[in-house]
RNA sequence: GCCGUCGUAGCUCAGUGGUAGAGCGACGCUCUCGUAAAGCGUAGGUCGUGGGUUCAAAUCCCACCGACGGCUCCA
């Protein structure tokens, strides 16, 4: 027998009943035999050491391709196997091991372990001399596969009780399970792998982190191992000093040497400090904005930092995003009390009778002034009832976590015609935010920020040119500072949840109007299911930071509910009511991340109209004091961000330190200069431009400046290269 | 919040139980300089905080605080 086979050429060719894809590619040439990771067989991914004959269907010949140590699937391919060859190592090293996931990621690979005694990085060379071990035991990757309950019985059998638990509950629909052996190993996978473990020949244990069963917080903590693996070692050692490379990108160390912002835990944590750089490069950020916003018809407000908790229980924040605030402020000293007993009641501890500390809380909160109706033997219920009359005659204040609610009122402030829609309420607005201290990170997370918010009000039937126009405004506000690379996420509700509000009808609408958008604009996107705000579906404007995470920026949003709870109104035509619709918006997203991550996109080497110092005088020597004064006040006149280096040294000391501050230009001035009311220009890029009038040198730096002309950017690091693909998961 | 790692001068870091160090920066003096580092000198630290072990702790142990990497979350 035999089986007809079709290669990506279209040459098609007759095998042997046993024979496999290594095989066909040994028929070949041996150098592609060596180079195969993994074969595509039909479309699908499959271990190359499998008889072709078993994928062939009737008479059609099997589609054939080689998937070689070029491919990006193959070196997913190859980084999983990665995972199992480090949970190998990890076995043979540690008592008791038991495996959870071993997945490859964009960049490598991890396996989370339940291990008795944790494993530290300084266990990594010990693991990763035993992969190599491995790798040179030139181990089989050896595909089986098995009923279920045999399935169970063999996991069961090595003490895998995550294992078990996963094909009882997470693969219930699964007839048949694959295993894959290689020496003593054996792991229940999806596959597929590499011919041998001897493939693995460039690798790198890069982290340990902790990790949860399932990603459920409550679940098995679990210690996860990151790796990363490449075909060969020059690969790995690029990867390798790319990673350093763009650490040194960090904005938070960028933030620091530059004195663009500070954050210390005497302030708060993720509280950011902005220091004169960094406030001066937010403060022309604004400016711009701010303008662009003017010629659009926005109008500027202001609101309050705090706001009454009732305003948050209309627009839906309060019981909402409870965990995320920061505690409700007091005009009475026993509130936290009576606020703490309101938990417990409702926790339902126990449900009646006397409580948890209920008289210790009660004894303080009367202390403390509480005149509430209260009785110790009443019901849970009751108890409860009357705690909360009190809370709601008790005036309680959030710190402000979203700007919406307070815009609405101002609209709902006087009657609205249909002639003045739409309306557009524009402000920088702070809100404070109870991040998890695990979360925090720099600029990127934090717990005050500033939106760049506006709200726009409008017709029904103004939506969608108003929708079209904002996400126009925030493209040209990327494109302005050089944020071209950036990625357009749809975010939508997640069928079946109870975590929004409004009705199916509105959010149908909503999400309708959203889709025809984005198709007219013909923007690229994905829609991501479960993303939306509770109160409706957006569009989110992510970028990558410099170690390749990603982070939302800007955001437009649509909204039919804040209206419908707030009640808000403009009269029709037809003189009567109608309920207008919301739009959010921030093109930045916050100024604290927008900044964060142009820090990181720049390396701190912003373009001559954000730079927070554009140009700095050298005088020659001290000689030539005098006239260097003169040019800075004609700079400072001119309207640029200048400073004079008065310091004592050699030229050479003071441009090298302009330099490295990342200065986008030094005007150098000596005798030479005073005499003919000259400056010898020297541009950051491109070095000495010589002697030239200090009004044409005003004159070129201001046409830079107004035309906000980015002229380069410092290489970014692109992992793009060094990327596996991300669909070709070997897990289940 | 959870898991792990880490915390020494303004910054980057060395110092593994026995008298706290270097480079850069800061400050002072000398030099008055032509496109990426002039020379000399001085100051600066209760080694994150608190407790414990020890004759003796930056070093070993415990707790707390904070940072970092993940997880979870993210209006």
């Amino acid at each position: 027998m035999t089986v007809s086979v079709r290669l990506p050429d279209g040459k098609q060719l007759s095998v042997g009943d046993a024979d496999t894809a290594l095989d066909v590619a040994r028929g070949i040439s041996e150098g592609l035999m060596r180079a195969v990771a993994v074969a595509e067989v039909n479309g699908k991914l499959v271990d190359a050491t499998l008889p072709l004959a078993s994928f062939a269907q009737g008479d059609e010949p099997v589609d054939l391709r080689l998937v070689t140590d070029r491919d990006p699937e193959g070196l997913a391919v190859l980084r999983h196997s990665a995972a199992h060859i480090m949970a190998q190592a990890v076995m043979r090293l540690h008592e008791g091991v038991g495996l959870a996931f071993g997945p490859t990621t964009a960049t490598g690979f991890y396996y989370d372990f339940d291990l008795k005694e944790p494993i530290s990085e300084s266990d990594f060379p010990a693991i990763e001399a035993e992969m190599k071990k491995i790798a040179g035991e030139k181990l089989t990757f050896e595909r089986f596969d098995l009923p279920r309950d045999e399935a169970v019985e063999l996991v069961g059998g090595m003490n895998q009780e995550l294992k078990v638990e996963h094909i009882q509950t997470g693969l219930a629909e699964h007839p048949t399970l694959g295993f894959y052996r290689q020496g003593e190993f054996v792991d229940l996978c999806r596959g597929p792998h590499i011919p041998t473990t001897g493939k693995l020949k460039a690798f790198k244990l890069m982290s340990v982190a902790g990790a949860h069963w399932k990603g459920d917080q409550s679940g098995r903590p679990l210690q996860r191992l990151y790796g990363t693996a490449f075909f060969d070692k020059k690969a790995l050692k690029a990867y390798l000093s790319q990673v350093e490379e763009a650490k040194k990108r960090d904005h938070r160390r960028i933030g620091q040497k530059m004195d663009l912002f500070t954050i210390n835990p005497e302030v708060g944590q993720g509280l950011v400090m902005w220091l004169p750089k960094g406030a001066t490069l937010r403060y022309t950020l604004e400016a711009f904005l701010r303008d662009e916003l003017i010629r659009r018809g926005y109008e500027p407000v202001y609101s309050p930092h705090i706001g009454s908790v009732k305003l948050y229980e209309t627009s839906g924040h309060f019981p909402f995003y409870r965990d995320s605030q920061f505690p409700p402020l007091y005009e009475h000293l026993a509130g936290p009390i009576i606020d703490k007993m309101v938990e417990q009641l409702r926790a339902g501890v126990p449900a009646d009778g006397p409580f948890m500390q209920e008289y210790e809380l009660l004894n303080a909160a009367q202390k403390l002034g509480f005149d509430g109706d209260y009785e110790i033997g009443a019901g849970a219920d009751d108890k409860r009832k009357m705690l909360e009359e009190w809370q709601a005659k008790t005036d309680r204040f959030l710190l402000k976590p979203m700007n919406c609610p307070h815009h609405a009122m101002m609209y709902k402030s006087r009657p609205r015609s249909y002639k003045q829609l739409p309306i557009r309420f524009a402000e920088f607005g702070t809100v404070y935010r109870h991040e998890q201290s695990g979360e925090l990170n720099g600029l990127l997370r934090v717990r005050g920020l500033t939106q760049d918010d506006a709200h726009i009000f409008c017709t029904p039937e103004q939506v969608e040119h108003e929708f079209a126009e904002t996400v126009e405004l925030v493209k040209l506000v990327l494109e302005a500072v050089g944020l071209n690379d950036y990625r357009v996420e749809l975010s939508l509700r997640e069928p079946g949840s109870d975590k929004y509000i409004g009705s199916d009808e509105d959010w149908d609408a909503a999400e309708a109007t959203l889709r025809s958008v984005l198709k007219k604009s013909g923007m690229e996107y994905v829609e991501s299911p479960g993303e939306a705000a509770f109160y409706g579906p957006k569009l989110d404007f992510q970028v990558r930071d410099a170690i390749g995470r990603e982070w939302q920026l800007g955001t437009v949003q649509l909204d039919y509910n804040l209206p419908k709870r707030f009640e808000l109104e403009y009269i029709g035509s037809d003189n009567k009511p109608h309920r207008p619709v919301m739009i959010h918006r921030a093109p930045f997203g916050s100024m604290e991340r927008f900044v964060g991550v142009l820090i990181e996109h720049f390396a701190g080497a912003f373009p001559l109209w954000l730079a927070p110092e554009q140009v700095r005088v050298l005088p020659l020597s001290e000689k030539s004091n005098k006239y260097a004064k003169d040019v800075l006040k004609a700079l400072k006149e001119a309207g640029f961000r200048a400073t004079f280096d008065e310091q004592d040294g050699k030229l050479q000391a003071k441009i090298r330190e302009a330099q490295l501050d990342l200065i986008p230009y030094m005007f150098v001035v000596g005798p030479q200069e005073a005499e003919k009311g000259a400056v010898a220009v020297r541009d950051r890029i491109d070095g000495d431009l010589g002697a030239m009038p200090l009004d044409d040198a005003i004159a070129k730096l201001r046409e830079e400046n107004d035309a906000r002309t980015i002229r380069q950017i410092a290489e970014k690091t692109d992992f793009e290269g060094f990327e596996a693909a991300s669909d070709v998961g070997g897990e289940y």
